[in-house]
DNA sequence: TATGAATGAGAATTCATTCAT
DNA sequence: GATGAATGAATTCTCATTCAT
């Protein structure tokens, strides 16, 4: 599966792969032009459906491609002996910024993913429960320190809560335009506005 | 400004609309087809032209017109009387699941608004300050009783939080499927589980 | 069902039509392209299909007019009255090489469907019952004078047998490239050698 | 001519052999997949443009290749003794069964190249006189005993009554679906209809 | 011999928008 | 106001054939 395509100079995969990223990336997998593409990585209209028999598997493969890649680099960077939950969170985030920062274009192309409706594609992407990083925080807690909890707060709902503060900040940053594309981040500024949400929420979940 | 669409009967104007919306909620802007629309609403191709220069104003048309008829009812049926914070956004919640049961289209296309990717249309949406039900809670909270809050606790913080966690909650619903369309929601269970992590948050920022 | 066809200028509508039949005549269906028939016709490619939804829907449509144009006049023009088994044939034969005379390409074009292979189109085509002339000469003999026959002899195989010696004879001439085109035929040298098996048989089945 | 063909393993000329007389019998020329081709006969794109220039002379090869192997067995197995037409007759068809039954992909083929629209191969295969099976019975009738024909019959035209009727029964049998394909023929049941015919005939022509 | 990457014209179809009537 | 015929660029995808290795 796919060895066509592995088999060719890395070059012209890079080529390839970046261009289909870039234009999944800015027009979503509907409007993304797959003649687009094959102009910018620089090989004909036929080269492609060569190596990948329609657009959606292109575009599936970019997806378990790329996945695959971050999120290999991302538990493996993960302090797994770091249990308090609040810590154990703030350094995921500070990873996925440094990821984003890393490989921005495949952060853009996983959100238009996650935000794809074109029926084709949605069901393929539900059905891979490797799901994006975005929204998969929950695995990453399972080990975490309960003792520090004050009695009676249920854990598994405040975990919950934190995730989606932390979800609902950065959707709110990007609304405001703060970051619109993944390159121009103030991480100063964001990671002293996340302390101060960790900390409201520490104060109210720790004894 | 769209005052020759005003002046047709209004049966007229309201196939129009309902043939637009349904088809912008079920399809999404790029994918939705003017020529659907005018089929469902049973004028000429030429028709829908001479009222909305494009494509694309007659989608703003829709959201701005959607917008105000469901914001001046949802202002209308607030009490504002009530100033505690939790019960406040109960209300809230119970008013906007009571609107979404009755004007389930308006809601659906609210909701591929609101994900819509068409660079044609996001930017213009984004000018919009009116935004759409679902992330605008923010305002609601203005005139709130903040003196059974903790000491030390930041206010507009804590308002986010709790506003956040009833998003994220609502996303996972949705990402589950367990409102797949607006009007197969089991509301008893829905709100039973809100009350749990609006009592969790009570817990931890009241006194 | 194809009123906006019949709603233009007779005159495009004749371009169209002369168009597609020239190229399913040609080419069969699967090979010819619509790209062809809207140059031909001198009209955009949007507008071919703004009249017929897809290739194999302006197929059907040629089939279907065409073949009831052919059958209104071949069976207006039948002498229903000439109960002679062979005479009728012979005239029937007669007819038809004056309609081939009469419209070369409409002839042309129920051959390719005649031996249309195109799954696609076969299904369909099979499903008309209104067979092409070619084929259909049974239903003609109905009412046929059977008292002149031979004692003994099956009146249906007979008919069969004189239908399918016509039908082997015309094939030869075809393969013989006598008429490659309908509009070479020399119809005095090929009604002469019908007529010598039409007397053999006559000569057998006859008393 | 081909020799670069031949050189190669028998096993691997089989491969090919059977992989394009498959996809040409159930596609058509036209819409026969070289690359189907070479998948099936486990061989590279370019291996089968080196044997044969293009797909018109692989699809030509093919059709001498297996009309000699064919014509080989079949005039090796008739009995030139029998001398009655009807008796001559029955025995080719017959044969002509049983070579279906121990071929059919070369029959289907053989049927699929009959009915070929395709202008690039059909001249070509106009050219060629060695005319498929179904269609070159006339040669076989040379030395025919004439002495139990009718005084009056003309001989030649008599033999085409027979040989057409059963063709024309023939082709009657496959439009009714009865032998879709090759291996699903009722032969018992042909065999007794034909016989009617033959009969018919018979009567009709000898004394 | 043998490979298979590479080509690129051409296929059918869609669609927002225009404009003469 | 109202019609709907007309446009044509853009879409994804196919395929026989070539050629450097």
């Amino acid at each position: 599966m796919y060895s066509k395509f592995f088999n060719i100079s890395p070059d012209k995969q890079e080529r390839i792969l970046n261009a289909a990223l870039k234009e999944f990336a800015q027009k979503g997998y509907e409007k993304a032009s797959t003649n687009e593409i094959v102009k910018e990585a620089e090989i004909s209209k036929g080269l492609l459906f060569h190596y990948f028999k329609n657009k959606k598997e292109l575009f599936l493969f970019l997806y378990d491609y790329f996945v695959e890649i971050i999120m290999d680099e991302f538990y493996s960077k993960i302090d797994w002996n770091e249990r308090d939950l609040f810590i154990r969170f703030r350094d995921l985030i500070v990873l996925e910024f440094e990821l984003m920062k890393k490989y921005p274009d495949i952060f853009n192309f996983f959100m238009a993913a996650y935000h794809e409706e074109s029926a084709d594609v949605k069901i393929e992407l539900e059905k891979r429960n490797k799901e994006i990083l975005v929204s998969s925080y929950q695995k990453l807690f399972t080990d975490i320190d309960t003792s520090k909890f004050k009695q009676g707060i249920d854990i598994n709902r405040a975990i919950n809560i934190i995730i989606w503060t932390m979800e609902g900040f950065s959707n709110e940053q990007q609304k405001k335009g703060k970051f619109r594309t993944v390159d121009q981040i103030n991480m100063e500024e964001i990671l002293s506005e996340i302390d101060h949400y960790l900390n409201l929420l520490k104060t109210s979940f720790y004894v």
